[in-house]
DNA sequence: CCTCATTCCTGCGGGC
DNA sequence: TGCCCGCAGGAATGAG
């Protein structure tokens, strides 16, 4: 599952591979791969074809490519997205959603998607943040996220720490694995309640986020290949550094007690019973 | 404004 | 062996 530290990779991917190249065939093969570019297919084209690729961006697990035009091309690798960089002569992948050919030959472009949760789009205001990102929090690992500014929001919000970890509004980038990571390396139950946790808290907290976070970025670094913007949807690489995440009954790294399993908005949360107690009022 | 449930999608694997 | 169903889950959406 893509979450920050896979998008990054295919972010460097994409800035060696695709930065400086003109773009002048697009090829759209499923509308929903491009169902939140309202204007649909061939404005997506035409907005895209003769404009060069100017940077490649990231901001939580949204990518963008700033173009010439002040325009940006953004996307979101949902659940299964992948954006490859290969030859044109290579079949095309069973779920191939989108295609883009440059000037200068190959390697080509091809967003590739199974399940469709993911998706480009054309967006004004490129060279900044695109503006249908406005409402994406910096991410843990930018340069100008304001640690204070974090602390106090999450001492406001009235709900659960977890629901306000993969909430991309307060910060972004962290999903339901690097979560369950990050709180089992900070001793936080996933339902402890959020308001007025206590500062030091959320200060440990904030620290497992980046830790995770970068260590899974260096673990992916180290898969990339030469040719292919690599996005792993198995991400086999980095089980074998998962604490928590798909544990459920096995020990704990730290105490070896069984690890536990929950159900929470709709999806596994994984956590050790003796290092992150159930708080006594829990917000689900 | 804030919080939260619902919905989108397809392949896989367990159970019967 | 084959079918059904649950599960994987990011983020937009709308309800309350």
């Amino acid at each position: 599952m893509p979450e920050l530290p896979e998008v990054e990779t295919v972010r460097r991917g994409l800035e060696r591979w695709v930065v400086g190249r003109e773009i002048v065939a697009v090829q759209v093969l499923h509308p929903r791969a491009i169902r939140r570019h309202e204007a649909g297919a061939d404005d997506f084209a035409a907005l895209l074809i003769g404009q060069q690729v100017e940077a490649a961006m990231r901001r939580g697990k949204f990518l963008w490519l700033p173009l010439a035009s002040g325009d940006a091309l953004v996307a979101h690798l949902g659940m299964s997205g992948q954006l490859l960089v290969e030859n044109a002569d290579l079949p095309d992948e069973k779920h191939l959603r989108v295609r883009l050919r440059f000037a200068d030959g190959d390697p080509e472009l091809r967003f590739v998607d199974q399940r469709t949760f993911g998706g480009l789009a054309v967006s004004a205001g490129g060279a900044a943040l695109p503006g249908s990102l406005a409402h994406i929090g910096r991410d843990p690992l930018d340069p100008e996220f304001d640690d204070d500014a974090f602390v106090e929001g999450l001492r406001r919000r009235r709900t659960g720490v977890k629901r306000a970890l993969l909430d991309q509004t307060l910060t972004s980038g962290i999903g339901n694995i690097y979560a369950d990571e990050a709180l089992w390396i900070a001793r936080v139950h996933w339902a402890r309640a959020t308001e007025n946790l206590p500062r030091p808290v959320c200060r440990t907290l904030l620290a497992a986020v980046r830790e995770v976070l970068t260590a899974a970025i260096e673990a992916g670094g180290t898969s990339f290949d030469a040719l292919y913007v690599n996005v792993n949807g198995q991400s086999g690489y980095f089980d074998r550094s998962l604490h928590v995440y798909g544990r459920e009954g096995e020990p704990c790294d730290r105490c070896g007690t069984p690890l536990r399993r929950s159900k929470f908005m709709g999806r596994s949360s994984y956590w050790c019973p003796k290092d992150q107690p159930q708080p006594r009022h829990p917000h689900y």
